[in-house]
DNA sequence: CCTACATCCTCCAGCGACTGGAGGATCAAG
DNA sequence: CTTGATCCTCCAGTCGCTGGAGGATGTAGG
């Protein structure tokens, strides 16, 4: 058999708390891992690319469920293909929609972080900005 | 007097929820407002515009604990104000961050949509896109 | 073989930032 | 004077974790 990983190997390959992969079990985003004889739970190179892919997900801030019905498409790949690009074009409209928020947000802090150069706060003018 | 404000009018003018504006006030981002004779909150001019900032703060992703603090700056305004700058600036690179891999998560989400058109989910590489 | 220490297990509490609702008081309009 | 909106307090729940207690295993050194 290839090589077994304790939830601390995926843990640390992943910068995910050993905690946080037991909770992803619990709510179903990890599959229920297989066990040693003393109850430790073993992973193999699947888990760890589903963990690095949920991991990901939330990093660009997709909720549980939304990642669940990503990976439901991976995880049942005779699924018709009509079907995945609902999904896909569904969530590329959320992603695009995403981008778009957060550059606008981007613009607003750009212009916070130039509106002061020095100086005391009464001189610039962050406050008004972030009161607007 | 000038016009007094209750909870609600609070509300309304920004957009928030009144449990939401109670809840600030028992975290301390609000002033804890006078009272009437029967007890119910009231407001003036400037609790309106600390709301509309705290609001427009927490949409930019500003935590409470920071918000906490670019308020204190305000009460303060002989202060250096690159504490401010700081703040803003950390939340710059993480939104650039995200941004960035949003924007490849896009690509792989439109090539799924237009390649996906007559096999199966296992050519896809929706996994591959956000694993990595 | 024994000990020490790391790692695992389950369970449970708490956090941040709200949201919603029960149960009751108060207020403004008709 | 009644009705309905608004207010009050208090408490429970949400989501996505995080941390710790208390105990069982696994491993490496002496």
């Amino acid at each position: 058999m290839s090589k077994m990983l304790m939830i601390g190997d995926l843990a640390a390959a992943t910068g995910t708390k050993v905690n946080t992969i037991r909770f992803y079990e619990e709510i179903g985003l990890m599959r229920r891992a297989a066990r040693t004889q003393s109850g430790r739970r073993t992973y193999g190179a699947g888990d760890l690319e589903r963990l690095r892919f949920i991991r990901h997900a939330r990093k660009l801030g997709f909720e549980t469920q939304e990642i669940r019905s990503l990976l439901a498409l991976g995880d049942d790949p005779e699924r018709p293909c009509d079907e995945v690009t609902q999904i896909a074009v569904r969530h590329l409209d959320d992603v695009n929609e995403k981008i778009a928020r957060l550059a606008l947000l981007r613009d607003e802090l750009e212009q916070i972080a130039r509106s002061c150069a020095g100086g005391s706060v009464s001189e610039c003018r962050i406050m008004d900005s972030l009161g607007t």
